[in-house]
DNA sequence: GAAAAATTCTAATGTAGATTAAAATAGTCG
DNA sequence: CGACTATTTTAATCTACATTAGAATTTTTC
């Protein structure tokens, strides 16, 4: 019985890592290439498969990427849960969320897929992916809200303002490549400096005092 | 003579106007409905014409794209060209410039095409534009640099900086709908506001103080 | 009004690349 | 080993466009 289950376990466990590995691949050609640039040939062939075994772990090109688009939705989702959590007022929460998600997208849960096909996924898959960034964009603004109301973030208009911060994220893949002159770890502190100074209501002065205090991190212990 | 040269000029300008056109439906129909989702068909019902009759204005859907993005790259270039002229410290050039161009992709001279087909360009192509965005994103942050000379900017790192910014502007077009909830008004001031917290080095506080400040452009008059 | 140039259309053609069917291989377990 | 499942391959097929050729139409000019 053990053995039986252990045996699915196992299966089912070879399955989510190759077709996790598939997302990733995937996610790496779509942004290094471009979407109509990566046939499924290219993918399947970074992965030392046929095309033709893609179908396996997948039913469609446009199936793949929509779950590429998800992972991605889902990592951001992740990064907001884990900065709500750690943060001390809302500026920290906001920062942390911020430092996580940029952590996500060069590290190594990496790459996920700029979102630059959403309006030919089907119609389902649309309005699962818009429905997801768009709580994601809303829950930002949330903690943009909450922080110019405890005091921690400068008043300003929370849709703009989160616009422009998500497009500066989002963007991120655009010009970050791992192993590129850049670390992720300089992204992710001077991104977080800059985020400082354009919320903080008061810390953009005193941060900018410390060059120390400006390559640490949210999360690290003082 | 002039006569002849008259009827040259005009000849030119009615293709010209019509290629401009092909241009601008071209990008906002590969911003929204992606480059995959957009056959030439669909751009060309846009602009009444049969699909084949685009190609006496472009020989090729790879050649279509470039020009997009080669048009979207010189408005961009303009733009900065324009903030320098009239700024007076660097800050002021760096958010004059930043606001010709949301005004530019917001507005009349608008939809420009996001860029998020470059790796499927012909080598050619492909070398022209990233040459472009390059010298585009080095003139930026030379006014990055140049501000925190001249002390109207904050230290900070450049690159990342300019990374952040060049990536919440080109971000715009994924959310910015013309004749929907928000006007190119509303990005363009809120985002100057946001940009200049982010980067100034005294003016941030102030500037917070009044709300009207905050509503008004950086180009008109006091 | 007719010649010439510019612009657009109709009707094929071509092809890359997604998708499928069926067979082959590899892995697991009693 | 031998049945059974998971995974991958080979070899077609299928189709949506991009693209082209040539004719038709509109516009310009004298």
């Amino acid at each position: 019985m053990t053995d039986i289950k252990q045996w699915h376990a196992d299966k089912g466990r070879q399955y989510r890592l190759k077709h996790d590995r598939l997302l990733r691949v995937a996610a790496a050609c779509f942004n290094q290439k471009g979407y109509s640039g990566t046939s499924l040939k290219d993918v399947a062939r970074q992965l030392e498969l046929t095309d033709a075994a893609l179908y396996y772990y997948v039913s469609s090109k446009e199936e793949l990427v929509y779950q590429c688009y998800r992972r991605a939705a889902d990592v951001g989702t992740r990064a907001m849960a884990r900065g709500r959590d750690e943060g001390v007022d809302s500026l920290d929460k906001a920062l942390r969320y911020l430092a996580h998600h940029i952590e996500a997208l060069c590290g190594e849960d990496g790459p996920l897929a700029i979102m630059s096909e959403i309006p030919s996924l089907e119609p389902d898959h649309k309005a699962d992916i818009l429905e997801r960034s768009r709580a994601h964009s809303l829950a930002f603004e949330a903690l943009l809200t909450e922080g110019i109301s405890d005091g921690s973030i400068a008043p300003c208009d929370v849709r703009m303002t989160g616009n422009a911060i998500m497009g500066a994220v989002n963007w991120i893949p655009k010009w970050y490549r791992p192993g590129g002159p850049v670390s992720a770890e300089q992204v992710r502190s001077q991104f977080s400096t800059f985020f400082r100074q354009a919320l903080g209501a008061e810390a953009a002065l005193p941060q900018r005092l410390s060059i120390e205090a400006a390559h640490r991190l949210p999360e690290d212990p003082a």
